[in-house]
DNA sequence: GCCGTTTTCGGCCCGACTGTTTTCAGTCG
């Protein structure tokens, strides 16, 4: 059993303790364990064998035991005994929006409700509507809720949602009385996959604006709509939540918005600590202790500075050890978009690349990049369109002339995105792989390879002179398809001991190497390059999402081969 | 169930909005 799957099955056993009506910080305490678990950097099996469970926050004694016995056993008689005692169903009930574990209950428990379809039942008979502590309302939110259970439940990908999040942005700018506004919650933070669009103004007629934002045409239904905060579906079922705060509160309500929730919490414990109750509004006096510490208005730097951090980025608040880090104010110092000199993994109309060489050079151009690595898909890939050895030549022949002919400023390098074939080889043969400035590897095929097999082909792969890069790791899409199963740091070792580096491909289905892996990866030692796998000019713009992961990741400038200039670029690939 | 520079017991972040209530519980973030 892994780590997904224990963390799974502990988020399971805290809805099950909810609806016993267990202490809500009980229930908690498996939720704050089960993010734990998914957010180490280190394997399961090393923090069973070297007892380092416990070292995590939020697992203790009990939950470590706990996960050593799902790890080893796969099995753990006080969650199958907890499920045994709750009908099957109800844990799809309490994921309907609207339903808690108390409506879900009081459903069972007065008309023994344990399916969707016996819910759907009830409601078109007014059942629910005559139930105490329900009503007509709560019945049709409950209809309308399982009419769009899918669309409302989806999550999004990180670019789609900015996307959104940004035209209204704009738009709500614009609108009277709005002072400021930005983009909150886990699109701020640089989360790959966003839940709904957190938007926070600031307004002293904040009916007007609220007003304003649930007549919009991109509104498809209101869900909630008060004096501070608004709630909707947008067309396509993304949700979007407006709050509106007076200007002097502005930075305390972004920075709780922000989040991340365990951040928030993080940092309201550190600040009851120094005697503070910290909230969106302000600094308050806690009961009997100091006075108030800072002025009303106030910017989130502010806020961590009286807590006595360094300010910490919006993409670093997940409670990963950040809070701690910048009371020693040894926060790294994240790198910027603006450090990025140019990306190696672009493809062209040669394989399944949208635009022609000269029109991906010269947007790249365009974006103010120093350099373009060139890598198209290698013969193997028959459904990309990959090029034969002859082509690629002819390729690198055109890019060398194209260097020469100086029509570009920016300096192009010819590479290959070449196949990590089923045992482990590279799609052409050594003379061919020569002859490139750079070469990045990436699996594609076998991709239902058992852990062992693929980590030993990715490892031979890397292992080859020849090998630049390896390309998206466990080739998985977000929201569409799970990654390949490999033994990433297995391959992060492999890729430090062989001075290799490993693709963040900023592609917003790819969003890989994930952050989580990042972090210890490059405090061990590991190179990466941020890419954004362009298969047209728009692509890239993907930079943003590259960046974004490695700033989760905690990478510095240093750590990523593309804040290089040209003339280290050369010498790197020359060595 | 976790956790400790006030604590090994007694806390555990804090508030908005809805709907069903006549003062608040439930849900959500």
């Amino acid at each position: 059993m892994d780590k997904s799957e224990i963390a799974a099955i502990f988020e399971e056993i805290a809805i099950l303790l909810e609806l016993q009506g267990a202490n809500p910080f009980r229930v908690r305490a498996y939720r704050n364990a089960a993010r734990s678990l998914l957010n180490s950097d280190k394997s399961l099996k090393e923090l069973i064998q070297e007892g380092k469970l416990t070292e995590l926050a939020g697992i203790g004694d009990d939950l470590a035991e706990k996960i050593t016995t799902l790890a080893l056993k796969k099995r753990l008689p006080f969650y199958e005994k907890l499920k045994k005692s709750t009908p099957k169903g109800i844990l799809k009930l309490i994921q309907i929006q609207g339903l808690g574990p108390k409506k879900v209950k009081a459903l069972y428990e007065k008309l023994k409700i344990q399916t969707v379809e016996q819910l759907k039942k009830a409601c078109a008979a007014g059942r629910i509507a005559r139930l105490k502590g329900f009503g007509a309302r709560t019945e049709k939110n409950i209809l309308d809720a399982l009419a769009h259970r899918e669309t409302y439940q989806k999550r999004h990908l990180w670019w789609d949602a900015w996307e959104r999040a940004e035209e209204i942005l704009e738009a709500l700018k614009k609108v009277k009385g709005v002072k400021r506004a930005e983009i909150a919650g886990s699109l701020r933070r640089g989360l790959e996959t966003i839940g709904d669009i957190d938007i926070l103004a600031a307004s002293s007629n904040p009916k007007s604006v609220m007003d304003w934002f649930s007549r919009q045409d991109f509104v498809d239904k209101v869900l909630s709509k008060g004096p501070t905060k608004t709630s909707v579906k947008l067309e396509g079922g993304m949700q979007a939540d407006l709050r509106i705060v007076p200007e002097d509160e502005f930075g305390f309500a972004l920075c709780y918005f922000t989040g991340s929730k365990e951040h928030n919490i993080k940092i309201r414990s550190l600040s009851l600590k120094k005697g503070w109750s910290l909230s969106e509004y302000g600094f308050e006096k806690a009961k009997g202790k100091g006075p108030s510490p800072v002025k009303k208005k106030a910017e989130e730097k502010d806020i961590y500075e009286v807590l006595g951090l360094s300010y910490i980025p919006p993409e670093m608040r997940e409670n990963l050890g950040e809070v701690e880090a910048a009371e020693k104010r040894k926060l790294p110092t994240l790198i910027q978009l603006k450090d990025i000199r140019g990306t190696f993994h672009n493809h062209t109309t040669a394989s399944d690349g949208k635009n022609t060489l000269k029109e991906m050079i010269s947007a790249a151009e365009r974006l103010g990049w120093e350099y373009i690595g060139i890598s198209d898909h290698s013969k193997s890939s028959f459904q990309a369109n990959g090029l034969s050895a002859e082509r690629l030549l002819a390729q690198t022949e055109e890019i060398q002339k194209l260097e020469r002919s100086k029509e570009f400023k920016i300096h192009i390098f010819s590479g290959s995105e070449c196949d990590i074939l089923a045992d482990g080889k590279l799609d052409f043969p050594d003379d061919v792989l020569e002859k490139l400035d750079f070469v990045i590897a990436s699996v594609h095929t076998s991709l239902s390879q058992d852990e062992k097999t693929i980590t030993k082909r990715i490892i031979r792969a890397i292992e080859h002179p020849a090998v630049t890069m390896l390309g998206h790791i466990t080739g998985r899409l977000l929201l569409k398809r799970e990654g390949t199963k490999v033994d990433v740091e297995k391959v992060i070792d492999a890729c430090i001991a062989n001075k290799k580096i490993i693709e963040i491909n900023g592609n917003p289905y790819r969003m890989e190497l994930d952050w989580r892996y990042l972090r210890a990866g490059v405090q061990k030692g590991l190179l990466t390059c941020i890419n954004t796998d362009a298969h047209s000019i728009h692509h890239h713009a993907f930079i943003r999402c590259g960046v974004n992961i490695a700033r989760k990741g905690w990478l510095e400038k240093k750590n990523a081969l593309n804040t290089r200039t040209l003339k280290e670029i050369i010498k790197y690939f020359k060595k």
